[in-house]
DNA sequence: AATAATACATAAGATAATTATATACATAAA
DNA sequence: TTTATGTATATAATTATCTTATGTATTATT
């Protein structure tokens, strides 16, 4: 009778900079990923609270790819394109930077916002 | 001699969307402080890891006061200007939502890069 | 007298998201 | 069989939020 759209709310936005860390984490742990993969890998783990966008997905990667971070093999599966990403060795480096840097932040807001915390 | 320079590297840079969230968690706990405050705050609690810079909180600031989240108070001390901000009640129920959010963020993160964390 | 610290402000530029739109093939449902 | 959904990539337009640079003005320090 009535049309009603259950829209899942929630999709907390990102912040700054944590995609690329979320590539490159995913990519640690996994050897080569395609695009489409890490949408549906990010969802499935935070049980659909985090969807990442293709709009900041694709360019993501190509940005990665130009800085030589990752390298991309192309694949046609069921007739269908995919480009497989996979980290460089300097996209190893970059990963343990980012890592170290989210780690940096995380620590800042926890000094800030629990007063009992102490920067070690 | 040679004149050496030595910057204090570091400077994590700011993720998007924490700044909002970093001055309503300090006014929240302080009931009320004026701009160059709370960057002295935020740099002293993080041992100058982290600098908000004046071209972020004030237009931050600005743009809170007109959402009506923040309130203003101009006072002069010692021939200078200070501006005094405190939370509304309206801003008191956004620091609820900011903090909240913060903390799904992070729990998204935990999850996504520790394998053994479950959402919960 | 010059520099640093205090205190505000804004403009220009960079970066990285969101939202919207597009293509194309495969599969499931109406 | 046509339509909708899922798989898979891409880009343009817009918005948000940051950095960097610059500016004003007073007070404190060297």
């Amino acid at each position: 009778m009535f049309a009603l759209e259950f829209k899942t709310m929630s999709n907390s936005k990102l912040y700054k900079g944590s995609l690329a860390t979320i590539i490159l984490k995913l990519l640690s742990q996994q050897d080569k990923m395609y695009g489409y993969e890490i949408t549906q890998k990010v969802k499935g783990l935070t049980k659909g609270e985090l969807n990442i966008t293709e709009g900041a997905l694709y360019p993501a990667l190509h940005k990665l790819e130009a800085e030589g971070v990752l390298e991309v093999e192309v694949m046609r599966v069921d007739n269908r394109l995919r480009k497989y990403y996979k980290l460089t060795e300097k996209g190893e480096e970059e990963t343990v930077n980012k890592l170290a840097e989210l780690e940096e932040y995380i620590k800042n807001m926890q000094v800030l916002f629990n007063p009992k915390f102490v920067l070690k």
